[in-house]
DNA sequence: CACCAGGCAAGTA
DNA sequence: TACTTGCATGGT
């Protein structure tokens, strides 16, 4: 029987340590996990570099922007009108109910800040986890689309489980430790990117011998 | 050329 | 509730 700590072992083995969030402070994880939504990484990095030259990169300059210049400044992240306003609802939270302090913003209950984010348009479930665990550093484990093909096609959740099935499958079998749920979450994405992507290349995946008979349980 | 990327919300029935 | 569609740039 496979656990996800079996799993964890081998990813870490294969990949070594990831270092996640690759951004440097609060707010530029913040807003790359927005930037980030269904887009390569790739394309967020020259979003984030604008926003630095452009001194945008901070609560008050982008609250003051308007939604037109930091649409075009973030271009490149793909979306990017609509990610501006998404930006914008995200600033706008954190301006009017923490004074645009951060601190301040994850001094609040991880719980209601959970819900008080999903309640922001244009955050959903992995973009508020990803802020929970790697921005505010709290113990929160991050789903995204990689983590659902692992599991899925390896049979150890059923093809139709959700979001917080998923979750609560590692959750539940886990030490419930942060530095776990962050380095688990990026070896996920490090798999995803080499092996389990839309057409998989299992041949040489690290969790290669773990698929049932050999084969790709195909569920999309 | 086609396909895909570290989602999410709104529309339809 | 359960599908479907729009959003968009840039790499393979």
């Amino acid at each position: 029987m496979t656990t996800m700590m079996d799993v964890y072992d081998r990813l870490y083995s294969h990949y070594g340590p990831q270092q996640w969030w690759p951004g440097e402070t609060a707010l530029e994880i913040m807003v790359g996990a927005i930037l980030v939504q269904n887009t390569a990484w790739k394309n967020v990095e020259k979003a984030i570099t604008n926003l630095k030259e452009q001194g945008l990169l901070d609560p008050q300059a982008l609250h003051a922007c308007h939604l037109e210049e930091l649409a075009e400044t973030i271009r490149s992240a793909g979306y990017y009108r609509l990610k501006a306003k998404r930006l914008k609802n995200l600033i706008t939270f954190l301006i009017e109910e923490f004074d645009g302090d951060l601190d301040q913003m994850f001094a609040t209950d991880t719980t209601t800040l959970r819900e008080q984010l999903l309640a922001i348009n244009g955050i959903g479930p992995e973009t508020a986890d990803s802020i929970l665990l790697y921005a505010a550093n709290k113990r929160v484990f991050v789903v995204d689309t990689y983590t659902a093909r692992v599991l899925k096609r390896h049979g150890w959740i059923w093809a139709e489980a959700d979001y917080y099935q998923i979750q609560d499958h590692f959750v539940s079998e886990l030490p419930q430790e942060i530095e776990l749920y962050n380095e688990y979450h990026a070896l996920l994405v490090s798999v995803g990117h080499h092996h389990c992507r839309k057409t998989p290349k299992c041949e040489e995946c690290p969790l290669a011998d773990l698929l049932p008979g050999g084969q790709i349980v195909d569920f999309e």
